[in-house]
Parts: structure tokens; C-alpha cells; sequence
DNA sequence: GCTCGAATGTTATATGATAACGTTTCGCCT
DNA sequence: AGGCGAAACGTTATCATATAACATTCGAGC
């Protein structure tokens, strides 16, 4: 038996049921709060959750590019600022590049893990992070808005 | 009277005496570590200390062109590479800019608070914060590697 | 069907970083 | 001192990431 949590996906997992869970949660939000998930942004989050691993902006480009005969660069990168402020992707700063959001919303702002062997990425919750946090922040005076809190390293699966 | 720790270095301390004993850090590192501080690898780190604004790549290399009559970028990223390398400088990778290191070493995986207000960056040593993400990865079976930790908002000077 | 704003297309360019290869410098060894 | 080898630096070119600016199209509501 294993006793860790699976943030990573298992390799075996139903991925497509990921993929469609995930569009479906976006349709829902993007509904409820009254934005509009066109078809670009759509086929971009889809494209965004085909892996685990985060989506280079240029690649996608290609893709979307070959898809639609010579798409540019702020095709992709308009979709992507669309996804980042709706909250259905995040990006990876020490990657520069992007990944679909795992968790419910209002969850506090994101952590990830991620593998340097698998390049995976996972999106962690850890209240006991934040409030460590937000001690050290209020101690100092500070107002926090936004974090950005990226750990890499070897996931339970590539050490294994 | 404030009981704020200044993490944010005051408007009025003595910014000299900053860029001396930062620099003075350095000598004494690369002496111990047998390590070449070269002419230009101490002037970029000169640069970086000149304010606590973290420092654009292609702003150092402006300086260093016309100070060396037409320098190219590789000049100023290895220098760069070196100095982080040495630990003497810290990537910020929300930014893509550059930060004097202004702890001592080995005191862990660099931490920041950077103000949005007046793009001042502070370097915060938080132990709490270093366990609570260490219990956390440590239940997820993740051997972390690399830390980037960057925490954005208003520091207590300008919000006063 | 018209109109206004949002979304997308298109062209150009800004910004950030590295590859590849030649030349110089510097510590070290004899 | 002279020479060797590695490290540092110079130079050119190119790749990678991201945005500005303006034209065109689409789509909901009147």
C-alpha cells in the first residue's frame, strides 16, 4: 500500500475523463460568471490539458496555427491572458509556460511541484504554507497580493 | 516607534556603505571558494547593488556597452550566470530581472517580497515558512530540489 | 438589419536568452 | 622566462518569449 497522495496523475489514470472534466468545469465557470469560453480559448484549454506537463506558448501556437491556417503569436497569447484571468490555467514562471488548473476555485493562490525528471507539474494545497505565509508577511508589514510559489524536484514516481 | 523589522531598506540608510560591504561579501566568497571575480563580473554585481530595484539583463548590458565600447548580450549573462552560481545574485523569475543577494549563505532557498508600488525587492529569511513546505512536500513523497518563492504586494513603507 | 463593443486577424517589433566559434587572458608547470 | 591548457571574453547570429498597434469580423441586444 501507498500511503502518499496522488497529486501527481497516476500514469494509468483516464485521462481523456481529465480533459473533459476539466473543459466541463470551465464551461460551467465561464457560464456563472458570464464570460466567453469562444472556441479559440476552448481548443486552447484542451490543448493546455492533453498532458500534465506544462504548454509552451509557441507550441501551442503551431498547433492552433496548423489548425486554422497561420494563427500569430497574440492569437494564443490573447487566450492565454483570457485563461489566466479567468483562473482556468496558471503559468509556471520559472518555465515560462502554462498549465490548466487542477483545483476548485477560491482555493487560496496556487503552489506547484514540479518534477525535473517527468516534467510533470502538480498543484498542491497547503493551508498550513499559506498561513505560515501570511505570518511571516503581516510580522513584516507586508501586504500580500499575489505569491508565486514553484518547488521543483523529484516526484514519488521518478524516484521510485 | 515601528516594530517592523525592516526588511525594505530605509530611504535614508546609507546606500554607499550597502554596495561596499556588498561587494566586499563578494571578494571575500570568491577568495574562500576559489573563485575569479572578474572586472566585469564585479562591475555587473556593482550595478545590481547600485538600488534594491532588481535589474533587467538588457539594462546592464546598456551600461556595460558604453562603458566597454559595444559589449554583447552573452557578456552580461555569463556574468550573470557566474554571480548566481556564486549565490552572489538571485534570479527573479516573476520578473525576469535580477536581485543582489543580501543574506548570508546557506540559510536556505531564497525568499521574496517584492513591492508593487516602488519594485523594491527584500530578501526574507522565514524558517516557518522553509518547514511548513518541507512537512508538505515530504507527505507527498517529493524530494525538492529548487525553491522559487516570490510574494507580491504593498511593503509597509508605501502603504504608509 | 444596425450598432457597439468584444474578439480576432495581421504586421511589426520589443524583450529575453543562448549557440557556436574565435581570441585573449591567466594560473600553473617545468 | 616560456609554454601549455583551461577559463574568460569577444563577436555574430539566432532562437524564444511577449506585446503594440491597427484593421477586420463577429455577435448580442436594440
Amino acid at each position: 500500500m501507498n500511503s502518499v497522495e496522488p497529486v501527481f496523475a497516476n500514469c494509468n489514470h483516464n485521462h481523456a475523463a481529465c480533459i473533459q472534466a476539466a473543459l466541463e468545469r470551465a464551461e460551467k465557470h465561464c457560464r456563472e460568471q458570464d464570460l466567453r469560453l469562444t472556441a479559440i480559448r476552448r481548443r486552447i484549454l484542451e490543448l493546455i490539458w492533453t498532458s500534465h506537463r506544462p504548454s509552451k506558448a509557441y507550441d501551442l501556437l503551431q498547433t492552433i496555427s496548423q489548425e486554422r491556417g497561420g494563427a500569430a503569436p497574440p492569437t494564443v497569447y490573447r487566450a492565454l491572458d483570457f485563461l489566466l484571468d479567468a483562473g482556468l490555467v496558471h503559468r509556471i514562471e520559472s518555465l515560462n509556460a502554462f498549465i490548466g488548473c487542477a483545483e476548485e476555485h477560491a482555493h487560496g493562490q496556487p503552489k506547484f511541484l514540479i518534477c525535473n525528471e517527468c516534467a510533470r507539474v502538480a498543484e498542491i494545497v497547503a493551508p498550513e504554507v499559506d498561513s505560515a505565509i501570511r505570518r511571516e508577511t503581516s510580522r513584516l508589514g507586508f501586504a500580500a497580493i499575489q505569491k508565486t510559489i514553484e518547488i521543483s524536484g523529484i516526484c514519488n514516481q521518478c524516484a521510485a
